[in-house]
RNA sequence: CGGAGCGUAGCUCAGCUUGGUCAGAGCACUUGGUUUGGGACCAAGAAGUCGCAGGUUCGAAUCCUGUCGCUCCGACCA
């Protein structure tokens, strides 16, 4: 490609528009433009790193036996009635309609339209083990569309579905999926760990996202350097003993004691003078309203809730906080002085380490009091115990005990075990060995190819701009030719590699814009070529030209030697 | 959805508090010339209904109201 046919409209200064470092760079490279909020168009660098991208994840998903499919955005409602998940995803869909008002939503994910698909066409256990794939654009009305092409209400997904007569086989795509994961991230060139997750809206039994650490990821992971654990926080759990907030506690039983506390409102409130009482020794009262009904949440006072935790303990996502006025209307005190010591009527569930938990101060119910000394498995009616808050970092590993950290990271990939939760809700039946008929065993395979593009790029900069690897770069190798008049002995240099590399098959352009050598260094180091050739009157008195690779000190070879030694890097690319 | 901030030329921004020589700068762009190894210089030029709509006023980029768009934080800690 020659640079002055092409379009890169390379930035000078980041716009204001972008905050990170890989969303200004995109915008500064040239990559991408901004329509509109979280909906960008490709230019013709971005696309060429985009379908770089794509063919590896191809490649290593036909690789490991996938087959590559087509489904349409546009969905027919009804199906995600029958799935159930018209309910509880209906936030993220864009819904439309047709000229006979029937209802359509923009396909946010497909597993409903494949196990329709599977359904109608799949009979026999001699059919499977399938596997089925796709790379389109997926939909999702998000709540902030953020970061570029981080968090987009339109992006490209490759999105994979397995199935499978047993669970044993099942497991084996799983392994398969995980697998060719770790091949493609490693082949993009980029840094990403397999960490435990919460399955989430999908539902199904298990899931592992590959996240890549970066400090502007979106998410939090948990992990341990002593051992290979590592946990999305939405499920990491630690092995803390719940009697390590015991230790202290008398030996004899006390009794439950009110006592005022007029403007104690929140938990640090009650552990500052004159009351001293600790937030680990506080039970933190949550009110929530679950799918239209209160329930009661309890937690140490030091402790947050989770979630993703409370969605896998209450079974839905249909959950949120009370309002102020529906705490005072089924508690008879406002927030800051709730407690659930001797409730009935609303259920109460409680984080386990509450469960050994003596000697605790809770609100009274009461403004204005609080209660001491309270045995929470003596005083309060818990319907339900369960893990339901977040781990803190220094907190023993599950695993080996070793204090566990927690950084940020973009999650780019996850795969998840999925059981028969869509085969069941849509009919995606075969008949076994013995005649009868089983629901397929399903997982699915998600890659957020545009993200990756990003995340790449996030963790592959410098001062001067991006550091593409290899494999993904727009161009392995630009040519830089400083005179760019037609007949000078440069230029005629500088076309005549550029076409021996055209002939060995490399990704190459050639800058030969009339720029001042200054704008076309800085271009080049902006947009993030690999490998740089430098051609000018200097270098070619001395019969030699410049080979400067992206990350390394340049080098100064024969003209004649250098298509040999381009190959020879390129040539060690995976 | 709640909070905060920002909308002036393609990009980065000044001007707004105190309404009236207030349509501005740098970069980018066009033309001519000089330059040519790390974002050149000189000269001339093109380019904005100051997001949009109302209002106040003799007069609004500037004050008021509404609205749209963009960005950030939050949407759990009672």
């Amino acid at each position: 490609m020659r640079w002055s046919k092409t379009l890169i409209p390379t930035l000078r200064e980041s716009p204001a528009e972008a905050e990170i470092t890989s969303h200004k760079l995109m915008l500064r490279a040239g990559l991408i433009r901004k329509l509109s909020g979280g909906l960008y168009t490709f230019l013709p660098l971005g696309l060429r790193v985009l379908r770089k991208v794509e063919n590896i994840i191809r490649e290593e998903m036909n690789r490991a036996g996938a087959l590559e499919i087509l489904m349409p955005a546009l969905q027919p409602s009804d199906i995600w009635q029958q799935s159930g998940r018209y309910r509880t995803m209906q936030d993220v869909f864009y819904k439309l309609q047709d000229r006979a008002k029937r209802e359509f939503i923009l396909g946010p994910t497909h597993e409903e339209v494949l196990t329709t698909l599977i359904s109608a066409e799949i009979d026999s256990y001699k059919q499977l083990p399938l596997n089925f794939y796709q790379i389109q654009t997926k939909f999702r009305d998000e709540i902030r569309p953020r970061f570029g092409l981080m968090r987009a209400r339109e992006f490209i997904m490759k999105d994979a579905y397995s199935f499978d007569a047993t669970d044993e086989e099942s497991q084996v795509s799983y392994q398969k999926m995980y697998d060719a994961y770790v091949k493609i991230f490693h082949r993009c060139g980029v840094k990403a760990v397999p960490v435990e997750a919460d399955t989430g809206v999908m539902g199904g039994k298990f899931s592992h996202e590959f996240v890549i650490p970066a400090d502007s990821g979106e998410c939090e992971i948990a992990y341990c350097d002593a051992c290979s654990y590592a946990a999305n926080v939405e499920r990491a759990t630690s092995r803390l003993n719940p009697s390590d907030h015991e230790q202290e506690q008398p030996q004899a039983p006390l009794t439950p004691e009110k006592f005022p506390t007029p403007e104690v409102k929140t938990i640090d409130d009650l552990a500052k003078p004159p009351y001293n009482i600790k937030p680990e020794d506080q039970i933190k009262t949550l009110v929530y309203i679950v799918e239209d009904k209160p329930i009661i949440l309890l937690l140490r006072g030091s402790d947050q809730l989770n979630e993703a935790k409370l969605a896998g303990v209450t079974g839905t996502l249909l959950f949120r906080p009370a309002t102020d006025e529906e705490i005072t209307k089924l508690m008879d005190a406002h927030a800051g002085s709730l407690g659930a010591v001797g409730l009935t009527g609303i259920p109460v569930y409680a984080d386990a380490t509450l469960q050994p938990a003596q000697s605790m101060t809770t609100g009274a119910n009461e403004d204005g009091f609080h209660v001491r000394n309270i045995d929470v498995k003596r005083d309060i009616n818990v319907e339900k115990w369960a893990d339901i808050r977040v781990v803190k970092p220094g907190e023993p590993c599950p695993v080996c005990g070793a204090p566990l950290k927690i950084r940020r990271a973009i999650e780019a990939g996850h795969v998840f075990k999925l059981g028969t939760k869509y085969s069941d809700a849509l009919d995606a039946f075969f008949l076994d060995h013995d005649g009868r008929r089983k629901p397929s065993i399903m997982g699915c395979y998600g890659i957020g190819v545009t993200r990756t593009v990003q995340a790449i790029i996030e963790q592959c900069n410098d001062d001067a701009g991006i550091t593409w690897p290899l494999n993904v770069a727009p161009y392995s190798v630009c040519i830089t030719p400083l005179n760019t008049k037609p007949d000078s002995e440069v230029m005629s240099m500088a076309e005549d590699i550029y076409n021996k590399l055209l002939a060995a098959d490399i990704d190459v352009i050639i800058d030969d814009r009339n720029e001042r050598p200054g704008v076309k260094f800085k271009d080049s180091e902006l947009v993030g070529f690999p490998i740089r050739i430098g051609i000018g009157d200097k270098s070619l008195a001395k019969g030699v030209v410049e080979l400067k690779p992206r990350t390394a000190e340049m080098i100064t070879i024969k003209p004649e030697d250098v298509v040999d030694k381009v190959l020879e890097l390129v040539g060690a690319r995976t």
